[in-house]
DNA sequence: GCGATCAGGT
DNA sequence: CACACCTGATCGC
């Protein structure tokens, strides 16, 4: 997002705030150690993470956003020198630790930007997320949504990532006596490795850096950088290759391999058609000794000779098609902009989800509200109620130096119907590539 | 020499 | 196919 005053994940000059939703690498592009052009607004945990992701970071320019409660932020408009107004409210985005979305109010409407993020029905996440949400909009429009569009298309479906867990574990059980490689990359799957390590009682070997980070995440008692007190280890992906695993398997002994965030169930193409489909999300292949490629096997009984075996199981923090579509039907925005910016048009939002933004959407939360005040029969719902709640207060108080301030403010009806006009117009310019 | 950015690979 | 992230080349300072 660049409003000219506020960037999310961009770290270019000329914005008054930066916002990070989570630290993996294609978010955090022009971030270093050296970056000093303003207040970066992060989660509590993302804040504890960046100074070991980026040495010599200056933290007095962290601006720690406790998750749920409104904050306030005041900007300077560059056009007319004037001051401009917003408040915002991080709400966790399920992807990896630390990770949040953000929703911003202020007089040029809501916005909700997502960062990546998982949507999982019957999470208790969601549960959490969706009551935020509803309760942060009330009857309000959401002008833009950013969206993490990765899977926005319907080839797009996977199980959630307690059952693709289990599906590893299940893989792993069946080989006993093996080395166990999991692919990891530097933030992410923590879950499924506690998982894992629960399920067997038994650490899990990483990487030096990596039990850093664990460390930092709080996890001191399922990981260990000794090689002798596991067989299951996690490496990161770039060294998870044919060359990695067949050695392993000459040299400590039978290794098998597991990518758990392959697309093994089905493969959208430019044309929409599918090839590769595959209903069990996965996919058992075998390293070749001699042309470092990999084959795939055709049912259970095709061990080849001493060929190292891996597994693709659609282990995702991104939300798949149908979550998406759960997310969107829950929010109803004006406008949609996928953060993803892919070649092709297969995952482009307003494709599959034209038909529920636009700014009918905007009389459509409208209707909602209507019903809803009929429902209390109570004029004074009208009115938004203040938003600044006991808890923000305290938290607020406590840090003297993150320059936050909180505050309730008040909407009127007048107010909701300026912006559905303002609306109205964006809708008709907007394309969906940023 | 360093950082930012892009291409190409896993 | 996609993700996250590596390496290496290139550009600008």
């Amino acid at each position: 997002m660049e409003s000219g005053m506020i960037s999310v994940d961009r770290w270019a000059a000329g914005s008054q705030a930066y916002f990070l939703t989570h630290l993996h690498a294609d978010h955090t592009a022009g971030l270093s150690g050296a970056w000093r052009r303003g207040p970066l607004f992060c989660s509590r945990l993302t804040a504890k993470l960046i100074p070991c992701k980026f040495p010599g970071f200056d933290v007095s320019l962290l601006r720690i956003v406790e998750i749920g409660t409104w904050h306030s932020l005041s900007l300077t408009s560059p056009s007319s020198r004037s001051s401009v107004e917003f408040v915002f409210k991080a709400i966790d985005a399920q992807h990896c630790p630390g990770s949040v979305m953000y929703l911003f109010r202020g007089e040029s409407g809501c916005t909700l930007h997502t960062g990546d993020f998982r949507w999982e029905s019957n999470s208790l996440g969601t549960e959490n997320g969706r009551a935020v949400l509803i309760d942060a909009l009330k009857d309000q429009t959401l002008d833009t949504l950013y969206l993490d569009n990765t899977y926005c298309n319907p080839q797009y479906s996977f199980p959630s990532r307690e059952v693709a867990s289990k599906q590893i574990v299940d893989i792993i059980m069946s080989h006993p006596n093996d080395e166990v490689v999991i692919a990891i990359d530097s933030l992410g799957k923590e879950d499924l490795l506690l998982y894992i390590s629960q399920a067997l009682s038994m650490k899990i070997w990483v990487w030096p850096e990596r039990l850093q980070i664990m460390h930092l995440l709080g996890f001191h008692e399922n990981f260990t950088t000794q090689t002798s007190l596991t067989r299951i280890r996690a490496i990161p992906r770039y060294s998870f290759k044919t060359d990695t695993l067949n050695k392993l398997n000459e040299f400590r002994g039978p290794t098998i391999g597991i990518m758990p965030s392959g697309m093994p169930w089905a493969v959208a193409r430019k044309d929409g058609n599918t090839v590769g489909a595959s209903a069990s999300h996965v996919n058992e292949k075998e390293c070749s000794k001699n042309t470092g490629s990999c084959s795939e096997i055709q049912g259970l009984g095709g061990n080849s000779g001493n060929a190292t075996k891996y597994y693709e199981v659609h282990y995702s923090d991104h939300s798949c098609y149908s979550e998406i579509q759960e997310f969107i039907e829950l929010l109803r925005p004006v406008n949609i902009k996928g953060i993803v910016s892919s070649r092709s048009c297969c995952i482009n939002p307003r494709y599959y989800f034209g038909h529920l933004c636009g700014p009918e959407q905007a009389l459509w939360r409208v209707q909602q509200k209507l019903d809803y005040e009929e429902d209390l029969r109570r004029a004074e719902v009208a009115e938004i109620k203040p938003i600044a709640d006991g808890v923000s207060h305290v938290s607020g108080r406590k840090r003297k130096n993150d320059h936050m301030k909180f505050f309730g403010i008040r909407i009127s009806r007048v107010s909701l119907l300026g912006r559905l006009s303002r609306g109205a117009r964006i809708t008709s310019t907007e394309s969906c590539s940023e």
